[in-house]
DNA sequence: TTGAAAGCGCTACCAC
DNA sequence: GTGGTAGCGCTTTCAA
């Protein structure tokens, strides 16, 4: 391995130059400028970036958590992610959590430990105790999963997106209501209150999976989507609302599988609208995210905290708006 | 932030003592350790990584590299990588080639940079040059998607996969067939060498997307796949063999988009057998590699390169068996 | 505009 | 067993 030594002893000039000259700093002559590219050219130097991170305090890493590498979603989320970070010259370490809290505190705590100028991540339900101890220690952070006070954030609203589905479901004038994922979701918040809101008696709405949805998740909810139905009283047609889309197909292929037509007796809405959506019979409705927008949002507004050096401003807060696709399944 | 130092103060000791704890390197004593022990959880302190690495040259850091993280069979392999990196104390730098080229230079350029430990690389085609300088240059690599003499490799032999859709196209009593990929790719080597084994005309096998397939990849396939559809001479039943399982979807909506019936008229196979496969109806078929297996072989095989101080011992490859998944589409 | 030199936080060798 | 100390390769003052 070649080090900034060995340039400026064969550019004949000294180690400061080179790394002026390298990290475009001013105010070095033209002259020596090019010889020292010259170099740099000659060897294919390429400076250390451990090094470079121990003096400077700046890794020009991000760390990126997700819940599940599996779902569509994040995989789509991630690959814009690190697109948009590697256009900045950004390096992207990720990790996945599995939906669990004990692994989250450890991948954040070994990301500071690799100095990430910052941490972009997603959660799966809300996790207050993480996101406060997040706020605490000053690691640079944006969600892209959720709205919380304090921290910078980017997404759609899953209240409203919950309440679309909730008004879609009562235009087709669907009676019993079925939320498959953690009753704390702000999906299911903006759900119920509208169905309560439009009239609908408590009773008439479940919730499936709610502890132990992310294990129902990790076999994409095929097992407890038949458990849930076939016990389910199917005179008056249901409408069931997915916290995302491999859960969603679940649920069709389950109604599939116990001769329930979709949608006439079981209508299926997932969330997040990955291009699974397209690739199924039948299509399915899903609440779509700009998942592009978000990924670039969410590394521009990590890089803009980066670059000012005072963490003094307040949070920002971007929501876009969600939207219904409806397909086949509704 | 808090250093060894801070430790060594408080608890009494010299820094090297902290150090040797922290490694877990014999020779200190029970007292000892435990008071340094006692001081690492009070002040919750994790020893700076970049610090470490530029000493010891040693960055428990892997880098990935894929050239479609969209693609279900990367994000999973990517999954699967991630956790038994994690689960031996690596992290995961993740980067996304778009199958370029001249990306994939850089990208391993920044990767030693960054002082990675060793590199696993998947590639969606053969790519002899790229493969040749990795050679050269003494980063520990596995590629886990292709075989390569004189580099570490795990995977299914890509060849005989091909040969195993050619087989069943024939016992189908197909007879005109397809290629959807670039031709150098060993899947369509080996089908295309057991079809003309079988007697079947050059002119009867077709391939589609050969040099820009990248691009049309992008896409998933569907316009091009549809291009094709309508073109070809449906008097004889067409056998389409594709690259991977997204672009095999693309073609199965394309015939249902121009009506023409499959597997009657039209059968598909893909390859990976990613889990979209039996997410789809009709379901997919396809050719099966061990995702999880290969994932995990990549890791464990890369961290014993990584162990052996040595780099000497000659390459490993490991070929494990594809498996012709038979669905609805063939 | 340039170079010398003092760290950044850690490891590992050497001496006690 | 334990502590002192010389680097690892870079950035960044400070003087010249």
């Amino acid at each position: 391995m070649k080090t900034m030594k060995d340039i400026a002893r064969l550019a004949g000039v000294s180690q400061s130059t080179v790394s002026r000259v390298l990290s475009g700093s001013a105010g070095v002559s033209p002259a020596r400028k090019a010889k020292v590219m010259e170099w740099v050219r000659k060897l294919d130097f390429e400076p250390n970036f451990s090094a470079q991170t121990l003096a400077a305090k700046r890794s020009l890493l991000i760390g990126v958590v997700v819940p599940d590498l599996m779902n569509p979603y994040f995989a789509e989320i991630l690959a814009h992610i690190e697109k948009h970070a590697a256009r900045n010259g950004y390096n992207v370490i990720i990790s996945n959590s599995a939906g669990d809290q004990k692994r989250e505190r450890e991948i954040i705590k070994s990301l500071k430990a690799r100095q990430v100028d910052g941490i972009l991540i997603g959660l799966s339900s809300p996790e207050a105790p993480l996101l406060e101890e997040l706020k605490e220690q000053k690691v640079r952070t944006v969600i892209f999963s959720q709205e919380y006070d304090g921290i910078d954030c980017v997404g759609v609203s899953h209240k409203k997106g919950g309440a679309l589905v909730a008004k879609h479901f009562l235009a087709e004038g669907i009676e019993r209501f079925a939320f498959f994922g953690p009753a704390k979701d702000d999906k299911y918040l903006g759900f119920r209150e509208t169905l309560i809101g439009a009239g609908i008696q408590k009773d008439k709405i479940e919730v499936i999976g709610n502890e132990d949805w992310w294990l129902t998740m990790l076999d994409r909810g095929l097992k407890s989507a038949i458990e849930y139905l076939s016990s389910v009283n199917t005179d008056l047609k249901l409408g069931v609302f997915s916290v995302n889309d491999p859960f969603a197909l679940g649920i069709v292929h389950a109604a599939q599988e116990l001769n329930l037509k979709v949608p006439e007796e079981v209508a299926v809405v997932g969330f997040d609208d990955t291009f699974v959506c397209l690739n199924v019979r039948p299509t399915l409705s899903s609440v779509s995210q700009p998942i592009e927008e978000i990924g670039r949002l969410a590394v521009e507004m990590l890089l803009k905290r980066i670059d000012e050096s005072e963490s003094n401003s307040k949070e920002n807060h971007i929501l876009l708006e969600p939207k219904l696709i409806r397909r086949e399944t509704s």
